[in-house]
DNA sequence: CTGTTAGCGCATTCAG
DNA sequence: CTGAATGCGCTAACAG
């Protein structure tokens, strides 16, 4: 005769009581050897170690943060996914976790100030151990809570201005700076440029200053402008460059806000069948793959996405406190001296 | 006998209680108002809101998490950020969640299944509501985690395969198949296959079976192919071009693993003055925009990877129980017709 | 409509 | 070296 067997949980979970319980022993024993924590017998070890493997049991990190008051997560505010640079930065932090067991949270803010105070809110409601966030750009109530916040900050991309905590990034002034001087030595007289939102993108605002100082330092000027009121694309670059050629033949260089609308001006002379660089001079700004690869390497401004999102992380985790005063770490850049300036 | 002293608390950390006492009300009380969840008297609420606003009270999703068993979060498994098809999913999947309060949780395998089954694991000790997860290659261990959580598994990008529990994605090997057709339709007689890494790019292989299965369908094959061992690339791409064009001169169009290798192509093409598509045709894979703003725009296939992310999120959360049997959702796919071919 | 109470699963004293 | 007890901060019944 059959007994009626209740049917198992579909999902029995395995806690750690269980565990202690399948090997019997106490549930610190196994606390301790799942953090690899103290010092236990290696006999125990292993017999913990077969009733883990027996049972499936997974730990519970949301149990083990609360227990601990420490999250084990780090907060990732970025403007958005489709321009390239940000994955790039998300890679070099992730390179940066490689070795502790920290896991990213990554949020978006769609270049909205507003929308960056909620996701910043929202995240810091996971108690992470750190937030990386790219740029200064926030609303009173945001540099609030990131102030309070005992917590590590990382301002990412850009030093132009004084951080919270820490800063890692480049100078973009002084990349516009560079990108002028470095045009007007190398003989060009005729400047233009063409860029996207700016209100969106305060950086390339930063470069496009440091461009208009270098070459009012030799007095020169921009001719001719090409403003986008759309976010940077290779499309949108090679709209505005037909459009500043319709409107100032007399160009011997354009400057782009950045690789992607430099790419697209690019495009434009190669299929308009303007050489670059004697009819046309170009010059962008990240130093893209894609612009390396052009049938002319794009003549650009490398700066260094990766270490940068790499650099934030080891900042961020080089002390649980934050620098009596703000302090900045500057990765730097280059003029790539490519094929089309 | 020494007595360690702990040190006062920078901060006094603000919790449920702190704001029930501030506002002279019960703990339930603020945690239903904070949830918006139940009915409270419009009266309490304006009084518990201003006493949040006043003591500046974050709620600990952590704890919340635990005593609801109920995390909040999403795991999100990726090979890469460095392939841009990657972010686009994320991006996706950002906008599927934009309603709910839901933040996803981001791993990359690099392309590694042992690492997979790390960060499978990793992701699982945070019980997320849901794991999307790209592709189909996982490890035993791997698909038994995936299988015993009894959390929704969304496998992306792919539908080649039976899926644990449901797959989010197009049939590879059919556009592959289509491409091939399509380009005999238009009269290609001599085929050349540029590709990369297919250890670790399944999909690409998937297309590549598909187009040989069309050629042979048509009395056809590929004549010369020039695989690279690395991953995709622009760079690779042109290098692999200028090889096959050296060993196997007479072909009239070269089909690549994808976007960024054909573009790989075009620029070389566009270097060595080889007009596209009279004396070589060119045909990638995915649609990326910057193949669509070449000066002339890339022939391929569009994929939707942004969809993917956001169907995947909609299906992980239409239900909480899996269907009895493994799902397929077809995103779909579609010729573009540009000029390299 | 609102307060009280008992856990959620684990880390961490503190004893043994 | 190991185990028992005490919350971490909050949600979810259950009372009122």
């Amino acid at each position: 005769m059959q007994h009626r067997q209740r049917l198992p949980e579909k999902k029995s979970k395995i806690t750690l009581k269980e565990v202690a319980r399948h090997a019997g022993v106490g549930e610190s024993t196994v606390s301790r050897i799942m953090r690899k924590d103290g010092s236990v017998s290696e006999a125990t070890r292993l017999k913990v170690m077969e009733a883990v493997r027996a049972t499936g049991y997974v730990p519970n990190r949301i149990a083990g943060s609360l227990a601990s008051l420490n999250s084990h997560l780090v907060g990732v505010v970025i403007p958005s996914l489709s321009n390239i640079v940000f994955p790039e930065v998300l890679q070099g932090i992730h390179a940066g976790l490689k070795q502790g067991d920290y896991q990213p949270v990554i949020s978006t803010t769609e270049y909205d100030v507003d929308l960056e105070e909620d996701v910043v809110r929202g995240l810091l409601a996971w108690k992470p151990a750190a937030i990386l966030i790219a740029g200064f750009d926030h609303t009173d109530a945001t540099r609030r809570m990131l102030v309070q916040s005992d917590i590590r900050i990382v301002e990412m991309m850009d030093i132009d201005a004084v951080p919270i905590d820490i800063a890692v990034g480049m100078s973009h002034r002084r990349a516009g700076y560079v990108t002028g001087k470095h045009l007007v030595a190398r003989g060009y007289r005729h400047f233009g440029y063409v860029g996207h939102d700016w209100n969106a993108d305060r950086r390339a605002h930063l470069r496009y200053e440091g461009i208009v100082q270098a070459l009012s330092d030799s007095g020169l000027a921009i001719e001719a402008h090409a403003i986008a009121e759309a976010p940077s694309s290779v499309g949108v670059g090679r709209e505005m460059t037909a459009r500043i050629r319709a409107e100032a033949p007399g160009l011997d260089v354009v400057i782009y806000s950045n690789d992607d609308m430099a790419v697209g001006g690019a495009f434009y002379c190669l299929g308009a069948g303007i050489s670059m660089p004697d009819q046309l001079a170009i010059f962008g700004f990240n130093g893209l793959d894609i612009g390396r690869e052009l049938p002319q390497p794009l003549s650009t401004i490398r700066s260094n996405r990766f270490l940068i999102g790499r650099t934030a992380v080891e900042k961020a985790f080089e002390s649980r406190l934050r620098p009596p005063a703000p302090a900045v770490v500057d990765t730097g850049f280059e003029v790539f001296d490519g094929a089309t300036a």
